[in-house]
DNA sequence: AGTTCCTCTTTACAATTTTTTTACAAATGC
DNA sequence: GCATTTGTAAAAAAATTGTAAAGAGGAACT
């Protein structure tokens, strides 16, 4: 049994926008958070905002060479999965060689379960092996239980509240901003920017695992810019 | 902690003699007491005779699919840890996801540290031994006899609720999402994610196992998320 | 064939839980 | 101080689960 606890966040670039439509559609069914870009420029800008789990790249762009790109992509993010898709009449020897540097690649029209499940496989090797527990102070996960417990003692989460905790546990000591939490934890159409949600739920883990909720001593506020976990 | 000198007997189950050779070998390396078969046939018979700690099962038999196999497997000895081989070319979203009802996967070509880390992530995570009874509680299981018995007295399950008690006693302790048990349960094809078969059957087996099924004390709904069995 | 008895599944609606919005108070940062 | 951000409680909205009852299909029996 698997214990998937995490999201992850794929970066799709392809010029045509009604593959990356259906792509994202799809995937997103199947509980990816998925984010596009219809060009190696727009796929770059993407990419100094937020690093994804893995990137689906297209062989052919207006404004690259695929294989440039991958390497480009693999110089800067060395262990970042990169599937390349590639319609069936330009498969070129490095593609399938995949001297291109790209984990793996998928021929186009591609069939969406087995596009996912090539995707599980490259984030699986890129992440050998998950961790089933983690312990910060008084507070302990157990992912392979969804369980979380303070000083020993179960406490019930909400599922918000779980991803939460997890996605704060998981970049505990660094800053998450209220964008990156939603990006990874809503899909866009679900929240407006300006919602409090976050907020809310963040109020009532506080209630949950710390000690005096108002004087937080693990969720941690950087007014301004978002929430943190204690290092 | 006790000291556990026992060395873990795997039993490998793949149709190139190659494979099962290479496999036989770096376990062994590793102090593992390998058994292998090249068939269902085969790895059945082995099965009959003893039981493994674990067992290696390639997708593709000659004579059987893994899915099913492994459903068979698991159906007869709820505890045992599966890890499914799986070539890249033939990986699947069955295999991949959780609904294989294997504990783990692993992709050929594989590494062999990363198998060995995976195999004993699984035996660490396995239930001390395949037992024949087990007894939470008030309740009690018989597996060889396919007996429930509640403070003593024997209750009546259908196929479905013995499974499913099977299954949730099996994970005590963890959350079991609808969709691991639909995939350990049910072929695909036989119902939908949106069904709420599930449920039901959990609530007959609450009216059956429970003292006050509205206040349920060992089989606990976690909500959005599934079922599990108290600890 | 029909009948009866099971088990499994679907369905519909009620009850509950979770998520989100809202409004205002409190705190923070220039 | 003033503008902005965050904390918080409570209400509203949405989603999930509980539950009873009925339909569907199968096996055993007449």
């Amino acid at each position: 049994m698997l214990a998937e606890n995490k999201i992850d966040t794929i970066l799709a670039i392809d010029d045509d926008p009604d593959i990356l439509k259906v792509l994202k559609a799809n995937l997103e069914l199947h509980k990816f958070h998925v984010i596009t870009a219809n060009s190696w420029t727009e796929g770059q800008n993407l990419l100094s905002r937020q690093t994804p789990d893995i990137i689906l790249l297209d062989l052919m762009l207006p404004d690259g060479d695929g294989v440039e790109i991958c390497r480009k992509i693999r110089k800067r993010y060395p262990a970042l999965p990169i599937i390349m898709l590639t319609a069936k009449d330009k498969i070129s020897d490095k593609v399938i060689g995949l001297e291109s540097g790209a984990d793996d690649y998928v021929v186009k029209p591609f069939e969406t379960l087995e596009l996912i499940a090539r995707i599980k496989a490259c984030l699986r090797r890129a992440k050998p092996i998950t961790q089933e527990r983690v312990s910060i102070g008084n507070i302990s996960i157990d992912y392979k239980k969804r369980v979380v417990t303070v000083k020993g003692k179960e406490i019930i989460l909400t599922p918000k509240e779980y991803d939460i905790l997890c996605l704060l546990v998981s970049n505990k000591g660094s800053v998450l901003s209220r964008e990156e939490i939603r990006n990874h934890l809503w899909k866009e159409t679900k929240i407006y920017a300006w919602s409090r949600v976050i907020d809310v739920h963040i109020q009532h883990l506080r209630q949950k695992i710390e000690k005096n909720p108002s004087e937080p001593e693990y969720i941690i506020t950087v007014s301004g810019v978002g929430y943190k976990f204690k290092e």
